[in-house]
DNA sequence: CTGTTAGCGCTTTCAG
DNA sequence: CTGAAAGCGCTAACAG
């Protein structure tokens, strides 16, 4: 015996049920200000009572407004993402859009083949965390009206909006704070992707010379870290310094460094990137850049659904910032 | 290649480009086997030559298949599901699933919301962290045959698949492996997530009565860790060892222990939940309960294509189990 | 306030 | 192998 799937419930048979017009129920549903009190109040015990939940898909081909939006992200794993796309969920929840996730694997051609995916099933919008590849789908998606935030990074030039930072300066920062502790004997561990490499040179170009520097696989783990230094150790045995492209990475160097009896800050300075919910609690606490990712994706959700909305966005660059916080880990020595 | 049409290109667009029917143009997409060479070879050159981008909406309308997934999780931030979420989204996505993600904040409210938003987009399949409310959608989606597969939980009835392990016993293990080792001071630290009060509940029981607990808020960190040994040693002050609801809390723990000069292992052993990538490298190596999170979402994913394929699900509830991974933080002593 | 008329862009019949 | 017709479930655009 299978049971009659009531699966075609449809707005007509709420319609019906109710004694009205299919187009009436429709309203009732989703314009009820143009619907008097007791015509709404009928259709609602006819939904209840046939049990109809509204295919939005059907609704979206002819407003052409889906309510989704692509978040494309290198991998979901990777922490650093984390907090945006919590707040990017939340705040395009509560404006009755949803998140479609896409994973690019660090990879353009899979980059390119996810948004034509997602240009596909018409997202309303596109975040994507990092910048999009300038030649590719950008003029394609300006063309087709599809807003597209890019966040993570900076650049005079993006494809449509963007909420980020300066990772060269960031990099920079780091650098001039070593610099003006005096410690000489400075290294980098570092992810392989670009957003790290990008740092990676600005901390170089502020030191006005190639630095030692521990390169690992993105994304990084805190294994890494203790190999990076062990790395940094043999290119620079004077080590006075290190700059981690990650928080995880930085545990991993305080963890080798703790193996290695060296003592931190005293001997040797550290300084991770991202401000993780661990840096605080290491021991010693751990020095770290902080970036307001929450932020990124919030203000992301707000330039979507400003263009939702029809309203311009006034600030199609925003630039958040970052800061450093200062721990123990680099306690003046 | 001629520009773009603004708006939208539609099959239309291409069948005319082509000197096709529109049907034609179709089956050259999505069907080729039943088209002949040329027509395809044509049909393609008329893609390019427009920009065209099928509306993957306007198919599923007739189709009844959105190939779309709800995930429907606590808060993405939670590292715990991380690996899960990973494999789900990557397998469903070589299969042409895209997935739609919800995060219930651990709320049986906002889940009802977030279940009816989902068949509202007639999802194809709702994989959800942990086990639905029995008395809530599970009777209705059953009825509209959208496949669910709950996870990283174990039940007798589930709403339709499953691909967990037991909590209970996940507890008692670590319980046995403690009491084995002839430790009988043994304590929890744990977060206050269902899931987790059951671990602490199989763990209690297989010590035969009440341990001393420290239980902090979901989702738990490292610093919780920290004041949760604190707590711990406040309630027996010979603490010999410790079961963490998560390998975030018991690095907590660790550095805890190392700022008072307790010796790990030697005077408290510890052991944590995950098998988080840093477990391994903290010092001393954390002992920790190891979960196959990746195989749970390729198993969760292969179910759903199946169902797709119309083919039945042999195996409804799949326990994917759990392992005790020793390392130095429970070494012999 | 309510109803009728047309589709949105595509895929499923069923015929050629 | 190809095509014509008939909608999928809903909402814009007008009329009443």
């Amino acid at each position: 015996m299978r049971p009659a799937a009531p699966q075609s419930v449809t707005l007509h048979d709420v319609a019906r049920e109710a004694g009205v017009s299919l187009i009436t129920a429709s309203r009732a549903l989703s314009n009820p200000a143009v619907v008097s009190k007791a015509t709404i109040e009928r259709v609602q015990r006819a939904v209840e009572a046939t049990g109809y939940v509204p295919n939005r898909l059907a609704g979206g081909l002819k407003s052409k407004r889906s309510m989704t939006v692509a978040a494309l992200v290198p991998v979901i794993s990777v922490p650093q993402f984390l907090p945006t796309v919590q707040t990017l969920t939340e705040t395009l929840d509560a404006a009755g859009y949803q998140l479609i996730l896409g994973q690019t694997g660090y990879d353009r051609a899979r980059e390119r083949a996810l948004l034509e995916t997602m240009v596909g099933r018409r997202v309303d919008a596109i975040v994507v965390a990092g910048l999009l590849e300038p030649q590719g789908w950008a003029e394609r998606l300006r063309r087709l009206h599809i807003p597209v935030v890019e966040t993570w990074d900076l650049t005079d030039r993006p494809v449509d909006l963007l909420v980020g930072f300066s990772h060269l300066k960031a990099g920079s920062a780091v650098a001039g704070y070593f610099l003006a502790r005096g410690w000489r004997h400075v290294g980098v561990a570092t992810a392989d992707d670009q957003r790290a490499m990008q740092r990676h040179a600005g901390f170089a170009s502020a030191v006005g010379r190639s630095v030692p520097t521990a390169i690992v696989k993105a994304p990084s783990t805190v294994r890494a870290g203790r190999t990076a230094l062990a790395e940094l150790l043999r290119q620079d045995p004077a080590l006075e310094a290190v700059h981690c492209s990650s928080d995880a990475l930085a545990a991993g160097v305080l963890i080798e460094a703790r193996t290695r009896c060296i003592a931190v800050p005293q001997q040797l300075a550290v300084c991770g990137f991202g401000d993780a919910d661990f840096a605080e609690c290491q021991e010693p606490s751990l020095t770290t850049v902080r970036i307001a990712g929450a932020d990124i994706g919030r203000r992301a959700a707000e330039m979507v659904i400003a263009r939702g909305q029809g309203r311009e966005v006034a600030e199609r660059i925003v630039d958040v910032g970052f800061s450093i916080v200062e721990r123990g880990s680099t306690a003046s020595r």
